[in-house]
DNA sequence: GATGAATGAGTGTTCATTCAT
DNA sequence: TATGAATGAACACTCATTCAT
């Protein structure tokens, strides 16, 4: 943007150079994992050069690095774009759910990096810059749907923010993660939106019911 | 008790040889992956040799198979043992959620195994004995709970058995699976039992919750 | 035929066992050579196993040399059925390299065992038995016709007996040894009959054509 | 001079190395054959590594192939050097044959590749770069020679190219082929001069009394 | 005479990474 | 910034051969 395609600005075609790299490999690291990727193949799918991946990122492991790092912004960024604010907790709940459902099938790379990530005991995932706030971020927001519903009489008492969290991203994250081996064993294609509909709902519903004020 | 199955003759050593390659191939299969795990390391560590190894299953591939087998066989016979048919519908399906969670929490190497074969898009997982059953297996047990409760009046009618078993699976699954990049960004140890208390007794609550009859 | 076939008789089924190996060993050597044949793969075509291959051979290479054995034995024991002694020397000249040239395209796994032991450099034909004789044996017999056709006045004189049988020799053996680079190179079937006919005429034509006496 | 071609930039070092591997392969393939040709031991007597033969070559079979091509393009700039035009046929054919001999002769490993690849039927041959030529080729030439022939009055009529070729050859081929056979069985070193001369005059003569016109 | 299990050295191949230019 | 050549350690896999029974 600061630089006209015209000319041949150095640190234009840097960055690109380095989202290139990054783009390639985000997508052979969710598909393969760290150990199952290849750099000459990464490389190859490359508008650049092996050489410039190691000169962008050091190593492989680094890159990686920064493929994860990658994902877990994106994901902070759909997060920080919702506003149900104005909603009543128990529709704001269920817009969360959704989003965050629907954020899952749509960047299956982000939940296949995570599993990786998971297989390498998240070695790799303290060094990712911003995932410290990560925490907090996410038990604010559930707190805040939490406190309304209390408020607003909904919610029953005593939910536990980051509980409610790992429920939700339990039922959204498997739907994903094990969508192989569901359609291996069950014959049900995850990816399939007549599949994903009632599905869909069924996640909410069960949601809902666990933080519901029972009469 | 040495000479099994009758067969006379046939050397104890080939099963004691194959049972041990198996056991340490799980281990490793489970830790790094079918691409991470190394012949080597695994022929290392186990008292025979690499040349064993391609002896009893000719390949990496069909190791990691063999070992994906038994993981499957594991959990079939886990599940085999349990009888609940005797208790109330209610507290069946709890007993059969804690059960589904305590055999999670043991096999974590089962749930990085059902991980690995995600990210490899369940390559092997159709060449695995036994499988074909698993879906019917499954599916009537969780019928079984719905109709007992259905029955009794206590549950809701209208309730998938597949759709209960996923959203089972989904809460235990999830607590091994990203056990890791939980602990690095929630600071929260799922293999805690401290930890694992309160959670089990929401996952209880949240799946019976879904299933109840509301008033 | 010492023991009855009903009979249970051990050096019986030793030298079938035995036979059975040869017999196995030398179509994979044959079609392999030496380094390219397999123990493994013998062992399995074979009635009994790998272990008799050891028992009975001692080792790859005895049983490399074996096999070159019975092949050498095999055109000895053809050669030495012919009878040409009552026929004028150019029909016996005729007779004998159309015997020869037949012997070859029928007997292909003997040119392929001759290219093989000349990749090895003769490593392994001096310790078959009967080859020390094959010298005299050929001579003689080439000898013996141009004896009787410098007698009969047709062959001129002055032909070197093993010159001859090189001659012969050379335009039968390249005809079944470069089958494979010629049909490749010339789209010429040397295993075709209609192939096969005109050749053979030119052959018999070429070697007649330098032993006759030129007028 | 190091910059050949024309082609600036482009480091000397690449094509040397690639050849330094071809040239020592060649050795080894044609003293051992495909099977019996270990990586490794072309790897230690090249200047370079293991590594560069997969760098240039992809395969042992590659390099093999590589090394099938090579031989062919050498017989090839051979027979293109050779100008017998002027000379009248019964010579030029005589030069032919005594050539073709010489370099049969002059390049051993020529003769022991084509040996290999009729072990493996040719199986590799169909990929060589310029193969399909040859055929035409070499009948071109030997039809040039026998219309000058029979122009002249010297040859027959009704004489096959392609047949007088495979004559030719055969009597070529073997002596270099199967040296080793014959000097065990017959003690004739087909290597030495002294054996060499007279065995040459009666393959040239050979091939004359085939092709010459009787009266 | 015969069998299945076992072995160690090797065999082709691939990896992430670095060097020279 | 960028490129092609180079590297050594490791990698999955195979071989002929032998042992215990």
């Amino acid at each position: 943007m600061t630089e006209a395609d015209g000319r041949p600005g150095r640190s234009h075609d840097a960055d690109a150079t380095r989202a290139d790299i990054l783009r390639v490999a985000a997508t052979e690291f969710a598909a393969k994992g760290l150990a199952g990727a290849r750099i000459d193949e990464i490389a190859e799918k490359t508008r650049s050069s092996k050489r410039m991946i190691y000169y962008y990122f050091g190593s492989k492991e680094e890159l990686y690095r920064a493929v994860l790092e990658q994902n877990y912004a994106g994901i902070r960024e759909a997060e920080a774009d919702r506003h149900f604010e104005d909603l009543p907790a128990i529709d704001a709940l269920r817009a969360h759910v959704e989003h965050t459902l629907d954020y899952h099938l749509a960047h299956p790379e982000f939940v296949r990096m995570v599993m990786n990530e998971n297989i390498h005991q998240a070695q790799h995932l303290g060094g990712v810059e911003g995932i410290r706030d990560r925490n907090s971020r996410v038990v604010a927001s559930m707190q805040a749907i939490i406190d309304k519903g209390v408020a607003e009489g909904s919610f029953r008492s005593g939910i536990n923010p980051l509980e409610l969290h790992l429920q939700i991203s339990s039922l959204c994250f498997y739907m994903v993660s094990n969508r192989y081996t569901i359609n291996t064993i069950f014959g049900l294609n995850m990816a399939d939106p007549a599949v994903i509909a009632p599905r869909r709902a069924a996640i909410v519903e069960t949601v809902l019911a666990s933080v519901r004020r029972t009469a």
